[in-house]
DNA sequence: TACAATCCCTCTAGTAACTATAGAGTCAAG
DNA sequence: CTTGACTCTATAGTTACTAGAGGGATTGTA
């Protein structure tokens, strides 16, 4: 069984694009060609794309895919390694998440300041944008 | 009182290139030069660079800072369109979260499926990896 | 058989928000 | 007068794709 590019893509749910992009990045080994010179891809070349495509969907660089698929390719599987990589992307998550709940915090601090710009003159959300020091003052140590 | 480039950034808390890219990007007024073409920004530019900073670490979109700016330069603001905006950046945080929320339990199942190679011959996790069918079975639809 | 629709090809450029580099000019201190 | 720190412009790189131009291949229909 073997399928043409849009063929694949369908079947692993992602756009012919970036299927040769994986190619070019790559994650994907060249496939056969047709005649008319176009990809023709194996069951196998499918299985890794969706290989693939469930690492993205876990948000992984295509850099830690890359190393995955060496460790996959490898007779005896070292657990040590591939642990080591989906620990690393639950930090990556983790960390994100730790600056979403801050920066949600400051939104909402932001939001609440507006009173209608009747009382002050002009709009607290404006203001508290505008007067934060946390940018660096005269002493800025960056 | 005027400032260079590498002060004003100093001041400001990012990189002399952040800054000319704002520029670039009509983030922030072109400012005077000195006779050896070096820029000089005043306290306004100062004041503005601040302020982009700010909402940057709130993580908002330039082209919103962009409008926020805009907003911001009428004489009298519109606290309407001002909170659209911070609750659009709120959303998008909101958004953000949820997904990392989903991708931490993804990432967490796969990491609790490592039993060592020994039982089954090969690494779970790639396993884990590999068979799911979320990305396409034959009769995907996407 | 002619033709149109759909697929596929390569190559290039665009996205967001910077960051980094090359190669040159400016300026103050010693 | 030279050294070093600073600045200038212009260009390319980052991530993981996406979109487009300009062409060829294949397929179905009239």
């Amino acid at each position: 069984m073997s399928y043409r590019i849009g063929e694949a893509a369908k079947r692993a749910g992602c756009k012919v694009e970036t299927v040769r992009y994986y190619e070019q990045a790559g994650l994907l080994p060249e496939p056969a060609r047709t005649e008319g010179n176009f990809r023709l891809y194996s069951e196998a070349h499918l299985e890794q794309l969706r290989f693939i495509r469930h690492c993205r969907s876990l948000d992984m660089p295509l850099e830690d895919i890359r190393n995955l698929l060496e460790l996959k390719a490898q007779p005896i599987e070292n657990c040590a390694e591939i642990n080591e990589l989906i620990d690393e992307q639950i930090r990556r998550v983790e960390e994100q998440m730790a600056l979403l709940i801050q920066l949600r915090r400051s939104l909402q601090e932001l939001r609440g300041q507006c009173i209608g710009p009747e009382v002050t003159g002009t709009c607290e959300i404006i203001r508290g944008l505008s007067d934060c020091q946390c940018h660096g003052g005269a002493d800025s140590t960056v």
